[in-house]
DNA sequence: ATTCTTGCAAAACGTTTGCAATCCG
DNA sequence: CGGATTGCAAACGTTTTGCAAGAAT
């Protein structure tokens, strides 16, 4: 895809979400587009460098999550972590050397039985499923 | 349950998992059965009052968590939730009230295909799965 | 013009660490 | 006794806040 056409689509994302479309928050978007795997405010700040404040990354993170731009997740290092989902999907994180991968498993079915389930609830509107393992590289050491 | 019964049961657990049986520990484990529900260091310390210092409580659900005796969650709050699980669940929670409901739903289905499908990783140790939603009674308001 | 967004510095928050004293087996 | 556990205080890393300056529509 061309760099302008992406800029312009990552334009209208912000613009129908009702944000003002500004240099720190299409840079955001693109950074998470282009890298599609979880990142934490960290990875990004590195990436901008000093084109945009760490509080300004924290505010984009939390407003592009909070609108479902952006999939928030957590792998218990004590970070959050976002990631830009073009297909919803989960992840496995080894706990000795944090590798991190990607699994196209949908809990879609689980989902839809909740509503039956559930006294106080009938509408998911998100949902977090990661896993733990070890990896073969740490496996064999 | 007699108290009596119920402590030596608690110091089974712990001495099955290689730990010494103190007071800290055994009120900790105590608490967590008690309320089989997701909780905090905050909440853990809030009831151990004095008794227990908040690193020892810290250190306890470590423990606990790395030998899987209590299941170790997130629910987006910048908290890690702590909770000892008879049988095997995930929760609801709404992102309004913070209300948290115990679903009895297991992934094992997907677990087992993991393997099939990663590349990295054969075997499973742990996972988390929590739902978000708005429940009814924030939905009315 | 007005509302939204940003940067900075400071503070808040949850969590971890080092070390000496104490406890458990 | 000897290693494991605890409490305390201090440090740490991530995230949030208030406010004044600046940019987007």
């Amino acid at each position: 895809m061309k760099k302008i056409k992406q800029e312009k689509e990552i334009g209208n994302i912000l613009k129908n979400n009702g944000f003002k479309v500004t240099p720190s928050r299409v840079r955001i978007l693109e950074i998470l587009k282009e890298k599609h795997s979880p990142m934490t405010v960290e990875d990004i700040c590195f990436l901008v460098q000093n084109e945009t404040n760490k509080t300004t990354v924290y505010r984009a993170l939390d407003d592009f999550s909070k609108k479902g731009i952006i999939y928030q997740t957590h792998f218990r290092d004590g970070k959050t972590y976002f990631e830009f989902q073009d297909h919803h999907h989960h992840h496995i994180v080894c706990t000795s050397c944090g590798v991190k991968e990607g699994i196209s498993f949908c809990v879609g079915d689980i989902i839809k039985k909740i509503p039956k389930h559930s006294k106080r609830f009938t509408k998911i509107n998100d949902h977090v499923l990661e896993f733990f393992g070890i990896c073969q590289k740490c496996n064999n050491i």
